[in-house]
DNA sequence: TTCGCAGTACTAGACAGTACCGTACTCTTA
DNA sequence: TAAGAGTACGGTACTGTCTAGTACTGCGAA
């Protein structure tokens, strides 16, 4: 990436915002460069001189959104694993998780990117490597030290992360992937749908 | 839908088959109507004159295999749900709804769907409600009598379904949507989530 | 003056949908 | 059986539209 004065990186911000609503909106062969510059208030050659062309502009994208996705679990992920009330402790964890993961923009950018993981696989697994792939270990990590401390019995901390997720996200993920709206699911159902998987999760894995 | 003589409906068939494969290869925008002609060995005014256009085309592929998805779970739920065994039981469905639903064709119209939910939202909902929306209470009723019979505890049964599901395709599911091949999982590796997922289940639900 | 960019016009190609022609099949009538 | 009418279809060419990417012009700031 060469250097960029600040005038060209502000611009380069404008482009990628419009190309994600673009792209978003409409997929990868639906999105419209004039459209994607209008929107962006910039002319068509300035989009060509930042990106080579539609491709280079989609996966410089799809590489800064996954990015951007910082670990919010980090933190909490270090609380959980010391507390003593381990369903207060497994609830909090759910209700963070899911509340990070079932957002229209996590939501969007998931659906977008299994829509075009067929033209671009080598992009699906990149958005997986950096997003789930870097908050299912955390998740892990603090399954891992419940069970060091004995509130947990996990054999295998990772596949735990992968069942709770599972517990919590199936319903809502797929109903909001199939209806393609994230009103598909209403925040009163999301909130029986995570209490249900955290109840599962206990039962299941509890000390 | 008018009557089709022998000959049209061969065409229609025909049609579809080709129409499948392009929408699978290239979404929907992607999808080129003269290659469609071309693989389905038929004229382009034939395709025309089934189909009044392309979304209708579109629209009437989904239809037609989403009517395709027999229940294969009617029986081997009545079976199951006679069985004292409930370790072998739970295993076993398990591993006709994991064989059922992790199958190319399925995976790729799931993720075909998906992609295009955006621009047909009531075809992703017709979709779920006639393939999960009708196999998971074949599933549910089966745990429920397990439950009646005193094998299993579970409160409500559809969701007990819904986290054996989840446990079960959540990993799986997503290494293919993303990946965009089906080969993201070996069958090792499904067998493997397979029986970490029964197991879960098991110690989540088992009386 | 020079550089970067907005605005716009342009090029080339792709593609949905239509029109038309010639052929082959089917069904009727004698 | 034969002839003729109607119909489905393959093949192909055509139209109109859309759009990725390029080129050019003029303007405003450093």
């Amino acid at each position: 990436m060469p250097e960029l004065t600040a005038r060209a990186a502000l611009k380069r911000e404008q482009i990628l915002e419009a190309a994600l609503e673009a792209f978003l909106e409409n997929g990868y062969v639906g999105a419209n460069m004039d459209q994607v510059a209008a929107t962006a208030s910039v002319s068509k050659q300035t989009v060509y001189k930042q990106f080579a062309d539609k491709e280079h502009l989609f996966r410089a994208l799809i590489v800064e959104i996954s990015d951007r996705v910082e670990d919010p679990f980090a933190e909490i992920g270090r609380e959980v694993a010391e507390a003593d009330d381990i369903d207060q402790a497994v609830r909090r964890l759910a209700d963070e998780f899911v509340g990070a993961i079932m957002t229209p923009s996590v939501q969007q950018m998931r659906r977008l990117v299994i829509a075009e993981a067929g033209r671009f696989p080598d992009l699906g697994q990149e958005y997986w490597n950096r997003g789930f792939g870097r908050v299912l270990p955390t998740l892990a990590t603090c399954l891992a030290r419940l069970t060091e401390r004995g509130l947990l019995k996990t054999k295998d901390p990772l596949v735990a992360a992968n069942h709770l997720a599972g517990l919590l996200l199936w319903i809502p993920s797929n109903r909001v992937m199939f209806f393609g709206r994230m009103d598909a699911v209403t925040p009163d159902e999301l909130a029986e749908f995570t209490e249900a998987g955290v109840e599962a999760f206990l039962a299941a894995y509890k000390a």
